[in-house]
DNA sequence: TGCTACTATGGAACCAGTTCCAAGATTACG
DNA sequence: CGTAATCTTGGAACTGGTTCCATAGTAGCA
């Protein structure tokens, strides 16, 4: 059916490695045959095989990224740093969706064969013991981004700053009485999610600084998500004595918050404030006050660190990490 | 290095072929020596390439998907749907974001090549006469989401008729002044989008049922986006009769709207309705009354749809139009 | 028992590239 | 002019599966 590059040779009456020279941009050809062979391509409407290239050559120029809940908009965002610099760069990007525990264990298994693609990116998840062990004796490539893992390369952020961040900010406005929304332990455990921990560890220690040892009760936990934060909100606020400020471990956490002031017919930042996390689109239009991360810049970096592995270089430092900061908008204020 | 199939054939002692027959459950292979040839492959640790296999097959278990702006919520929403019914049968997503008219002419063009991936799926991106025609020569399946083409296959949704159920609810509040937000003359041209100019026609088709013929300066258009369409409201509430109502041609430009009345102190649905189109997850949020489509289900059947054309069958009707249905909410309430 | 029909099996040929070695052509230089 | 070094070139071998044909084995049946 279509020309093959025997065709082509013969085509242009040289041999099949000088085609395949030319296709490669080999300098051992003489400008002469190279336009022989040129011209024999672009009369045979030629292409060469993808699939036949990858085979011959154990290069796929595609790499793999498994993404937990990719519907999310930090993930969302993360994914389209990661397509620019991917598709600057000439590889393909083949998209796993990790929505379950069995999910993601079968994606990081799978995709540690190192058949399909040329390498691995992961985002959130933080693989396992032997997930690592599987994925190093493989050869696989791999760059997390979002996370870290030892002896693994990647990019992420302090999030235990981040949330020490929101926090201070609370503190500095004279909260004192501060809740925290964050992913439930079955989330934690499933998935191996690190960030709402870590997010929540900072929440603690920028209250230790004070001296301020919030109750068990202030803190509160459930399958990420605007519904769940709402009614995890809704407990806090109905306790005897409700924290005046809630930071949630996520924008999309904090956006469910809100909606549980507006049940409770709190205004915010008047009655209650409120702080989020990722600075996702959406916090803009909300006026959200939250904690900026980059992104799109994690994603294009994770590539970047990626292609360095798979030249076969290794990149320093091992674990990147990005600048966070702060971003106070219109929901959080002095308490009353 | 990695054990190939004739290791296994050599170690179980059998032949290539009967090996490969184990690999592909093919009946003709007696128990026993099945039994042998799987204890082979325990032993080996094999696993097949799948790069050969795709390579000697011509099958390479891949779709590929081109996305416009897939950081849009609506088309998110549609690739959830896509991964979640190409992962169930086994295939691999390999994703594309447009978000220049070039990278949309590249993206269709290297896809078009049948090599990498056994199908593609095009999000409301409309084919071209001269693409159609490369992409049946190369003999590429390719199924449409969210638009259509001559001779092509695919699912959508009926525009003309979403705008009119968005109107036709205002009009029925008795709003008679009614704005509408849509895309730019340019983005329809480069990346030939269809919905916002449908969704007009459906708005023009209502109003002029109750002999409405909106002024020009009714009708704003401009880049897709939150920012362009408070802009564009905002000149609309400017004028010196200004609409009581607005249309925004999706949900993110709704917002925009919505933003652009915050803006102007006007209340939200007093002092103006507002309608969008799409229903993403944060319209409910909002509150914003909105055409509800079904993202996620056109993703998923769309999938259903080129799966039949790779195996050979053409699904009928050839442009499959889901059912939408407006959704009432609080951005909508009769005219002061 | 002999013939047929079907099952089970082995392995060559094939897919379309890349890689690398051998060899011919050309140039450089003493 | 002869020899070595360098530049070009051709094509066999290889990648790891699938496919299909030939053949051996076995059961069914008259």
């Amino acid at each position: 059916m279509a020309a093959t590059i025997r065709d082509v040779a013969r085509r242009a009456g040289v041999g099949l490695g000088t085609v395949s020279r030319v296709l490669n941009n080999s300098p051992l050809v003489s400008p002469v045959t190279r336009e022989r062979v040129l011209d024999a391509i672009a009369e045979l409407r030629y292409s060469p095989s993808q699939i036949a290239r990858s085979f011959s050559s154990g290069k796929t120029l595609t790499v793999s990224v498994i993404a937990p809940f990719f519907t999310r908009p930090s993930v969302v965002e993360r994914l389209r740093g990661i397509e620019s610099a991917l598709h600057a760069s000439g590889y393909s990007l083949v998209v796993f969706n990790v929505e379950t525990a069995a999910r993601r264990d079968a994606c990081l298994h799978d995709v540690s064969r190192h058949d399909r693609s040329d390498g691995v990116l992961i985002i959130s998840l933080t693989p396992r013991e032997d997930e690592i062990m599987l994925l190093r004796e493989a050869g696989t490539p791999v760059g997390l981004i979002d996370t870290e893992a030892e002896g693994m390369y990647g990019v992420r952020i302090d999030d235990v700053y981040g949330g020490e961040l929101a926090v201070r900010h609370l503190l500095d406005l004279g909260h004192r009485r501060i809740g925290f929304v964050g992913d439930s332990e079955a989330e934690v455990q499933d998935f191996n999610f690190t960030s709402s921990r870590h997010r929540q560890i900072g929440y603690l220690k920028a209250l230790d600084a004070l001296a301020i040892t919030p109750p068990p009760e202030y803190q509160r936990y459930g399958v990420h998500g605007r519904y769940e934060a709402r009614l995890l909100a809704r407990e806090l606020l109905q306790l005897a004595e409700p924290p005046t400020a809630i930071f949630a471990a996520s924008d999309t956490q904090a956006m469910g918050v809100l909606e549980a002031a507006r049940d409770q017919q709190l205004r915010v930042p008047d009655d209650l404030s409120v702080v989020g996390f990722d600075d996702i689109d959406v916090a803009e239009y909300l006026g959200l006050t939250t904690v900026y991360q980059p992104l799109f810049a994690s994603g294009k970096r994770g590539v970047e660190i990626l292609l360095c592995l798979i030249a076969g270089d290794l990149p320093e430092p091992p674990s990147e990490v990005l600048p966070i900061k702060l971003v106070a908008r219109g929901t959080t204020a002095p308490p009353a």
